[in-house]
DNA sequence: AGAAAAAATTACCCTATGGTAAAAAAACTA
DNA sequence: TAGTTTTTTTACCATAGGGTAATTTTTTCT
């Protein structure tokens, strides 16, 4: 809980109520690897921010395969934020690809803190405009580049997330199949 | 700027204040088909609300190809928001599609609403957690989806897009060549 | 309307990536 | 640590979609 409050230290003044509220609606746990938080098809209420190891959030396709949407490790929150928004069941599933620490919060709940303490209306604008813009520049990237170039891109945007996962993780991220990626990796060796 | 009010008070109500603030800081125009309202790799400063028409944003990437991100028509925003949150050239070219009028704001001036009214935080944090949901989507789509289904997908979702584009803006935007694009057409009308 | 420009279609061939399946390697588990 | 399961690699062939360029159609301009 320490990591949450920092992190909103750095950018917001916490007063002792805002930080009591957030302690009082909050759940530390920590889950082993594989464990699942929300199911694709199941009724999504709860929201996690992730203070270590690493978790996934995908779909899985008529088909049978799997599209990575998100990664999370410390410091991101991750939820299938589709369903909270439209109220629909989950689309998506989230699972731990490491053992992880996340504290957990019901959506609903948490949503509540704007009315109390209007000054994370302001705070949480703008975490919503910096990831508005990290979901466009992934737009572009898919529209443009090729997978090598996605694979490069990835690697260097996030170092510190492939220590976590599979290559079968990073190919369905990144919208190839694992195979793909393995002969692209080959290929990076051979240079 | 009615358009703009209305809009606004459909999920806000609007101090006769905060509407003369927005009325102080706007100007309206009209533009003719091909006007460009950003310029990759300029400075950015504006942002526009469309009252009518039809606007795209969109980057040519290192082989001179065009990369559309999002089209814009009446009741939406569009600007080069990437440049605009990282105080980074453009890396967005903005143009009309067709004639097509606009509110224009600068956008520092256009943030200042928020100190001013802050009831216009919590208005534009829902809009920003329904475009992240959009955008989520759209990678999804674009991760699982062939060609032929994500432009059915297209048609479906923005009917009113396509009588103001040219084949070849929604092939940009779908991530496919106009000539695949075409192919497919063709394959939907021997159904 | 007629000329010019832009866009769409078509054809031909090409390439990046996918699918399947088997083998090898790595990661768990008891 | 041996056995089991999972993941990665490799090989071979298949296919969706790309590139170029010519042709036709549509749109724009005067």
């Amino acid at each position: 809980m320490e990591d949450l409050i920092n992190k909103i230290k750095t950018s917001l003044h916490l007063s002792s109520e805002a930080e009591e509220f957030l302690y009082s609606i909050s759940k530390e746990k920590t889950l082993p690897k594989g464990e699942v938080l929300i199911r694709q098809g199941q009724i999504v209420k709860k929201t996690f921010f992730v203070t270590s190891g690493c978790l996934r959030s995908y779909c899985v396709d008529k088909n049978g395969k799997e599209h990575t949407l998100l990664f999370a490790i410390k410091d991101w929150w991750i939820s299938d934020y589709i369903a909270i928004h439209t109220d629909e069941l989950a689309s998506l599933t989230i699972e731990c690809l490491t053992e992880s620490k996340v504290i957990e919060f019901n959506a609903k709940e948490l949503d509540g803190i704007y009315a109390r303490f209007p000054e994370f209306e302001s705070y949480q604008r703008h975490n919503l405009e910096r990831h508005v813009v990290s979901l466009y520049k992934r737009i572009l990237n898919q529209l443009q580049l090729s997978a090598v170039e996605r694979y490069d891109l990835f690697l260097n945007q996030y170092p510190d997330i492939e220590q976590y996962t599979r290559n079968f993780h990073i190919a369905s991220y990144l919208g190839i199949t694992q195979q793909s990626l393995s002969r692209i990796r080959v290929e990076k060796v051979k240079k």
